[in-house]
DNA sequence: AGCCTTTGGTAATGACGATTTTCACAAGTT
DNA sequence: AACTTGTGAAAATCGTCATTACCAAAGGCT
């Protein structure tokens, strides 16, 4: 079970098969449309044999849920790293920078936000799922940068849950429009727009004309200049 | 081809086969998923035979084609009967209760949602046009109400079309999160943040943090018209 | 009442593609 | 050098469905 071949480790052959593969299928997918992929066209493009793909994946699907992870998950990578970078920073400079690391990471191919937000979508119980794991991280990271905001006073204090899941939203509208226009749309109009609704979000008060715009957290009834004070370390 | 059977005219046969047949093709769609909804269950289901359904429908995608255009138009229909009662209030209100009807219109049943915003995603070329043209028209209808709100001296005035997609997409990710979500959210959570977000993204200054949020359209000029803005947002 | 048209259901056809199996070879191992 | 063991390509199998053709019955028409 363990030879090497051809002067490579059996390991490193089957991970170039199993990259080859993913390549193949994120370009397949994304051209031919999930549906109408046949898994021996995907074998073909890749250059690996049936066999070897049943070595690697257990179906099409399976191919599919690995891609869709690993954008998102570069994605967060990149963003949380960036994030670090600037751990001190004012809140809504953190959260503009969240949003232009975010944007760049995922228009530098097309084919991503294609993959994430069209062909992945309604595929499968197990997908939607997956998609919904995503759907909260993505919420909760920008509800927590929202929260920072409200504990350095420039936000008002309340639950960002809802607000955060609209807008992943509108960010998969925006990217879902941008991959999809034939005279593709500038990247910083997208990146502008993402920003300057996320920023007004955030910074909107908690009622809007006379109406009751949130539940839950507190409001009206005092407010922020929290105890916790601003500039000091917040949890990761 | 013209005989009166049963007492009811082949014409009023016809449509009620059709009508059974997307009834059975909303319910499936939604439940089983449209790949793996077979055209025999559906005709099982309709209580007809695949023959009829050939009589009616190209393919399982024309059934699900329909339905989106159908759930589509009846939301639009909704909208604009509402908005028309209240032709001359002022421009707030009226975007408020372009909100309110979308939302009801489109929550009275999961299924609705489900189908539109998962269902029928990256299912083919044709649908994914369809959704195109309606985005348009949903952004296009918003982007309008925005400009009247501007002319009326309560929105600044600028291109509002990308603010509008990105809404279009904020109500997607909203209303698919609460189709999905187990214990069901509570729809006027969901409309509230809806309406407040559509409301912030409207009034918001062209320049959020010194940053250009917009490019296009006018600007800065007129922008003041506004009472307490987001530019001076702050909880209390 | 008997014929004839339209309809509905069921069975046959046929294509398409996923999955498995076979076969031959290439490369380490002794 | 002979043997053994992974490896890759292609061919065979096996199911699943969409689609069509056929048959039986029901209802109006003369």
């Amino acid at each position: 079970m363990a030879r090497t071949y051809g002067g490579v480790a059996p390991e490193q052959r089957r991970a170039d098969r199993r990259q080859r593969l993913l390549v193949a299928g994120l370009e397949l997918f994304t051209s031919t449309g999930f549906r109408h992929t046949k898994i021996t066209e995907m074998c073909a493009r890749a250059g690996v044999s049936t066999r070897n793909f049943y070595e690697e994946f257990t179906s099409k699907e399976d191919v599919l849920r690995t891609l869709h992870d690993q954008i998102n998950s570069l994605a967060l990578a990149h963003v949380t790293a960036e994030l670090d970078k600037v751990a001190d920073a004012d809140a809504l400079t953190r959260i503009s920078k969240l949003l232009d690391v975010f944007i760049a990471t995922v228009t530098v191919d097309p084919r991503m936000p294609r993959l994430n937000y069209v062909e992945a979508v309604g595929v499968s119980p197990e997908l939607e799922a997956q998609h919904q794991v995503w759907v909260d991280r993505w919420a909760n990271f920008i509800a927590a940068e929202a929260t920072r905001a409200a504990e350095h006073g420039v936000a008002p204090v309340r639950d960002y849950r809802l607000t955060a899941i609209a807008l992943v939203g509108a960010g998969t509208g925006l990217l879902r429009e941008w991959q999809a226009h034939d005279p593709p749309l500038p990247v910083e109009e997208i990146g502008a727009e993402f920003r300057a609704m996320m920023l007004s979000a955030i910074m909107r008060p908690v009622k809007i004309l006379d109406i009751e715009g949130n539940r839950g957290a507190s409001s009206d009834v005092e407010e922020s200049s929290r105890e916790g004070g601003p500039g000091g370390t917040r949890p990761t």
